[in-house]
DNA sequence: CTGAAAGCGCTTACAG
DNA sequence: CTGAAAGCGCTTACAG
């Protein structure tokens, strides 16, 4: 394995200057900057990332904490997990996952350790206990979820609240008086999941301006049991025209379910939801719908995070909550 | 930052002591043990990795490659992903992601230089470029997925032959002359994803052995082309009275279909698939299917690969293919 | 435009 | 049982 050293030897410079050529940040002549790339390609030559890390303390790391749930939907997870690694890439980083079920404690390993410039934390929740530890870590975090208290973090969010208005507001302009809101599942509220009450409670309250009944009900995460709860709903509020699906699991069943009902959209019913466009077509989701974007949303976090391991006083702490858009797919009336 | 030096001054003993109390290397009395102990945690101090990385020329950091095609399903990548992440914590490796779309140039990156110990790939098709530079490395590797020459590789994988012949054995057990096989969709095969025709190969010999008429399809990966090329199969193959179904997308999608045919399982159709019992929870099917188990595989190959790190020697490259077991869900007759 | 040297934070023979 | 020292492969003031 070729060192700095054996570059240096070969092209008949110091080490320093190799280093330089590489780095650019000195001006190198012409010949000697030649002789150097040719001793480097002749050689084979890579820089030792973490000889370097060791030097610049810069490993070009960021750390990638998930956790998956069992009341989770694996596609919209894995959207995350693409959209960040994509994103740092660009930005000339690599990412080092960990799904450790404790995650206060792989936070603090792998910054303590000065494994990672920064982190990123998806799927936070409203008090998340991996919160303390990125506070107390010298290095900056990007949080994807919006946690009960924000102060001195950077977090990105959809922003459920406005979503939920968005989706009544449409309902009501085509004159609907009873609908059906399916949250995501109970455990997920229990466990914290903010953007489940955030987007229900907003619901609640701009139906209630406008004197629209609402019946609130949790989807379920495994099948059969999705299926079931979404007829039981469907069965119990048969008074509803219209439904409001915010459960990525709810809503890929949905279509079946509908199917062996006889219930034609919108004919019979009106559905609007909100998923991204690429987890519309892994299924087949003819629905108008929230557009959600994991892809903007990790992108924003990283862009962020390298932002604020470059210049960590560039401005307070930042809530991106981003506006949500709405598809019109006709599944409405 | 407390490091090493700081941790030796606050206990009163040398620099290599606090590493050999550390790595537990060599006798250390009773009371420098403990003041080394009480420095540790009273400054805080953990191990720069990088720094140790240099001088023991290990990362502790494993290499995962991926690549997320458009025609593959995300729930099964996501589950590979997990399975190595947990794997590879277990043993006390970190996970390094990488999802460039260069895989070889991914591979130089990373192993050039010396971020990783090793590499998962995962998805290897038949002449996966990523294998050349693999070869080239310093570091070893494991794969999941079969290529065509697996010479010095260590390589994981389904046995999709086996696989064939255990669920075309089973319905001629139960009499079934005629039967359609869905593979995976053609762009797979372009690409060299040898599990697709390895198995339809197989299902197509082991089938003509029985004097079974095999008719092959291939599915799609998007809806909603997917339920439109299972209808057109379904309404091409009227004769048949199986259905083997060698695609993710396909076979999550094949509920919906069948009710809105109107065809009930096993009366009117027999039908078998390959997939995990994740996925087989995570939507609704109820078929007699070969386990796929991407979990057991993860790990597995990481095993291997860490035992590979220790003692490079240990054995010949391996070939482990693992055994089919049939999960049997009652959905044939 | 270039080099010699110190330093980043560890580990590990070598000596006692 | 413990310490002084060299070395891992880089970067970067400091000097010329």
């Amino acid at each position: 394995m070729a060192t700095i050293g054996d570059v240096a030897k070969a092209a008949g410079v110091s080490r320093s200057t190799v280093s330089y050529a590489l780095s650019g940040n000195r001006p190198i002549s012409r010949e000697t900057r030649d002789r150097i790339d040719a001793a480097i390609t002749q050689l084979g030559f890579t820089v030792n990332a973490g000889a370097r890390a060791l030097a610049t303390s810069q490993t070009m790391v960021l750390g990638l904490l998930l956790q998956f749930h069992d009341d989770e939907f694996p596609p919209a997870m894995l959207q995350y997990i693409l959209a960040v690694s994509d994103a740092a890439r660009e930005l000339g980083y690599d990412i080092l996952m960990v799904t450790d079920t404790d995650g206060p404690g792989a936070i603090r390993r792998i910054t303590s350790s000065n494994r990672v410039d920064g982190v990123v934390l998806l799927d936070v929740t409203h008090d998340d206990p991996r919160l303390d530890a990125l506070r107390a870590a010298r290095q900056p975090g990007a949080l994807v979820g919006l946690p009960g208290d924000t102060a001195g973090l950077d977090v990105f969010d959809l922003d459920f609240e406005a979503s939920a208005r968005l989706l009544v507001d449409h309902l009501h302009g085509l004159g609907h008086r009873e609908i059906v809101v399916v949250s995501p599942p109970r455990h997920v509220f229990e466990r914290g999941g903010a953007y489940a009450w955030r987007f229900r409670d907003a619901a609640v309250e701009r139906a209630a301006g406008y004197g629209i009944r609402v019946h609130c009900h949790h989807g379920e995460s495994q099948q059969p049991a999705i299926e079931r709860s979404l007829n039981a709903i469907l069965d119990e509020r048969r008074e509803a025209t219209a439904l409001i699906v915010h459960n990525d699991a709810s809503i890929a069943a949905l279509p079946g379910v509908l199917r062996e009902r006889g219930t034609v959209v919108p004919r019979d019913l009106s559905v609007v939801s909100l998923y991204s466009r690429d987890f519309g077509r892994t299924f087949l989701l003819p629905y108008t719908a929230v557009e959600t974007s994991p892809d903007g949303l990790g992108r924003e976090a990283v862009q962020h995070l390298v932002r604020r391991i470059a210049e960590p006083d560039y401005a307070p702490s930042v809530v991106g909550l981003i506006e949500p858009k709405l598809s019109d797919r006709g599944s409405t009336a």
